[in-house]
DNA sequence: TTGTAAGCGTTATCAG
DNA sequence: CTGATAACGCTTACAA
């Protein structure tokens, strides 16, 4: 009895094709294997039956699916949208499927879809940033799934990283900053806890300020989620409470973006009136009135690179080699000397 | 012989709880259909363990995955990334999982990425729009799998779709810049062959004009792909032969911003000199300056409709019916009245 | 070169 | 309430 208008399997080829399921399969995966008289009969049956082999059967017997998981904090701004598809590109090209899920900087969230992930079976894992919870470290490790971690470099850290050195893209923005003669600089980070991105890029403005401490009077940090509308909120914070600074640095672009805003409505020129820099030049960053000057991440050669980097693990050509990538600072607009008092 | 460190399966659970495998995949699945003593043994034996049942080998037997996979134009910009979050959100919620590809407005790319995501088992499928090879319907229908549209309603096409109507949406639009004076109008449209929400847009435009034919003097369309850069060069281009349109009306935000970048750049003060407008409603089009008047979109309650509809279709609680979702002209400064001649 | 048959880890049916 | 056991569709030794 055939089954009524299911999908074809091995076997209905086979029998179309008046062979063995083996025979069917090898013309599938090592057509060499199978001479052209037979191997034709077959593809021609995989094509009149419409065949798409079954992916869980061959995950099960094969025991690879082919597939790397990725979870990236969020998908609703473009942070992360360029480096992904370079990422999935490349991984394309090689013959992987990307599955992509969105934490929502949540890591919760993360680690239950690092788990579903795992169970479908993810031949490898790219994972944004090196906080998190040591046990998913652990669980990770007994799977033995290759594991590599984005957007940050970390080179003694446990697990393998191809990013930039967030710290000292901040620390060498700060000193720019510094260096046109800012004294009272305010910052507005993303939420630190968990993410040793944005706990980094304080750091790079805390190190350089310390540096000079001759020349900064005042250093006034807020913290609050990546959103435009958080990064107007803090600006007016910031510029409402004591001496308002006269830089203000901005963990990303989203919130730089925010902040350009909120001054605006305040009636305050940037950089005339206080200067504003955010980090990661998406294209938000171009978009801005004034532009803004911000730090350049090479989001698409971290993607590709990445892709390669964790490919190599998954096939054992590759040790998982931490690698950093340089990151420059793109001067427009919204970066400049303050006013004489 | 235990394998070494490979992940537990239901045996191992079993033999551990001293039960049969049966009872285990009861205790997970149905608990209430096992006594408390005994699952109480099973879960803890899952817990010691580390248990994670294996997706492929539930999906052989259940013949279900509880997944739904979504194919988008492109994950580049933010056009589809808030309906997409609200529409993994509701899947979520439900127990779903979502699968995401971006098909970079390929056709090929996208039919290849659906026949993927069907051998992975996805119990539905969300595309964007209704334009594609009919073929892929037939393959689709044939496979059985649920189909929603959307992003574009179409009550009469042969898959349900969840969306808005395109070419009311731009028609309304034109009929306010007509009514605003403007006599000679451009158009910077997006490709529109095999993408029928672009297409629409052109008809709502030419519509409109076609029904005020005694005021509108004048109306030149270009098509480019949406890109930024894209809108910029096309608006060059219209603004340099022949006689220059007061008022250029865009396919979408992305393609605007541009437009606005191109104008600032020639020294045009928008709307004074020229008004310009886009389509979506992103995040884009109030970072804007000067902030784009546009057809805004309900995008997180199309992607939380979707996902409920498709969900409904998969589990045989809802039929597909397709849902005509409103827009609004959403004013900000991009738009104006022309100058005097 | 091709066929046979033993898994792969679940779920589900049917007895008990 | 619980236990055998037959699928599920494919890959892969091993045989022929």
């Amino acid at each position: 009895m055939s089954k009524l208008r299911s999908a074809p399997t091995l076997e209905d080829v086979a029998r179309m094709a008046g062979v063995s399921t083996a025979t069917v399969s090898r013309c599938l995966n090592s057509p060499d294997r199978v001479v052209k008289a037979t191997r034709q009969r077959v593809l021609s049956a995989v094509d009149t039956l419409g065949y798409t082999p079954n992916f869980a059967a061959q995950v099960m017997a094969a025991k690879r699916t082919f597939t790397i998981g990725a979870i990236i904090p969020t998908m609703e701004n473009a942070i992360f949208a360029r480096g992904l598809q370079a990422f999935q590109e490349e991984l394309h090209q090689r013959g992987y499927t990307l599955l992509v899920s969105s934490s929502a900087y949540k890591p919760d969230l993360e680690e239950e879809q690092i788990r579903t992930l795992v169970a479908r079976g993810a031949d490898g894992l790219l994972l944004i940033g090196h906080d998190r919870d040591p046990k998913i470290y652990e669980y990770l490790d007994r799977r033995k799934i290759p594991v590599l971690v984005a957007w940050s470099y970390l080179p003694d850290a446990q697990v393998p990283s191809i990013g930039f050195d967030n710290r000292a893209a901040m620390f060498e923005l700060t000193n720019r900053v510094i260096g046109l003669g800012h004294k009272r600089i305010g910052m507005i980070s993303g939420i630190s806890a968990g993410n040793d991105r944005a706990r980094l890029r304080v750091e790079g403005v805390r190190d350089a300020v310390a540096q000079n401490e001759l020349a900064v009077s005042d250093l006034r940090i807020i913290e609050t989620p990546y959103e435009i509308e958080n990064g107007a909120a803090a600006f007016s914070n910031l510029m409402s409470k004591g001496t308002r600074p006269t830089a203000v640095l901005c963990g990303n672009d989203v919130l730089a973006v925010g902040a350009i805003r909120r001054a605006q409505e305040m009636g305050l020129r940037v950089p005339q009136d206080v200067s504003i820099t955010g980090f990661d030049d998406i294209e938000l960053a171009r978009i801005a009135t004034p532009a803004l000057t911000t730090v350049h991440v090479p989001h698409r050669d971290m993607g590709r690179k990445a892709a390669l980097e964790l490919v190599g693990m998954v096939e054992k050509t590759a040790d998982g080699t931490a690698l950093r990538l340089p990151t420059t600072i793109v001067e427009r607009q919204s970066l400049g000397r303050p006013a004489k008092p």
